[in-house]
DNA sequence: AAAAATAATTAGCTATGCTAAGTAATTATA
DNA sequence: TATAATTACTTAGCATAGCTAATTATTTTT
């Protein structure tokens, strides 16, 4: 009975978490994402930018995957970073049914330009808290990251 | 001398810490939202719902203020719900300019059922975690809320 | 050689964000 | 008190971003 009744209040205190952070993770989102309209692209263009500068080059349907969406969609985010000068495409000389992307030079600087504005701006609310608030928020990140990266 | 040091080294931390909050709370997202498309509504209009239904009954203009975003496009995301039958539109009889948005039964229940498989997903998550990780998860949850809700 | 599979694209739908301009109602002012 | 300004919301029209279905080109399998 004690065993039982531990495993209750495990799993409430899950579910009770859970919500926190679902909500925490909405509302650091939202904060953040507004300096991203200075790079004057979309957010999904912007996602997949930084799939290519740091896990390119590779290939459309890699990018895809990458990014859980269809082809289609990528084609399309794909063109208009081309079209922006940020990536180019080029055709595979074995198998010329394949799309490899790269970032150029422009993209690259782009990427990390908004990156250190996302980063900054996060930091710059992280400001209030002392070191060991900031140990706890690092160590829960990297549970995060351990249980949500890559994972299904 | 000593005091800078620790300034800069502190400050290295902030930054470092960010980046991982930011790409956790990216994943995590990722993930549960995944769950939404079982109500058949878009990200935008289950967002709104969850306002209208927790803070409502409330006027459009307070709506599209508490999403941050601008009234022409809570307008067209409120005809949505109603039309939908999940919200209900009223004219105050007062200020005739003002509408009144309040959820219906139907839309209080999608809301929760929504909530409710979001907050499961997310828990199963964390069913790998012993009791002081996710302590550790709710303490750092509460310290996110706490520097990003409601603020700008 | 023909059939099947694969990678990307095109076409066309919905949803969501925006700004500019319009409507109706209310409030402030000359 | 008439009118000017402001306010709340809507309409119209543009861009991005997600999807499925169908097409094209190429490669692989039978």
């Amino acid at each position: 009975m004690r065993k039982q009744a531990r495993t209750i209040r495990l799993a409430l205190g899950r579910v009770a978490v859970a919500d926190r952070l679902y909500s925490a993770a909405i509302h650091l989102l939202r904060g953040v994402r507004k300096q991203d309209v200075a790079t004057g692209l979309g957010p999904a263009q912007l996602s997949a930018l930084s799939v290519v500068v740091f896990a390119g080059p590779l290939t459309l349907g890699e990018l895809a995957a990458a990014e859980q969406l269809k082809a289609p969609t990528m084609t399309r985010i794909v063109a208009g970073l081309e079209q922006k000068g940020l990536a180019t495409r080029r055709i595979d000389s074995e198998d010329r049914r394949v799309v490899h992307l790269r970032a150029t030079a422009k993209g690259a600087r782009v990427l990390h330009q908004a990156r250190r504005r996302r980063i900054r701006s996060l930091a710059a609310r992280l400001r209030s808290l002392d070191a060991r608030q900031l140990a706890a928020l690092n160590r829960a990140a990297y549970l995060l990251e351990r249980l949500f990266h890559r994972a299904r």
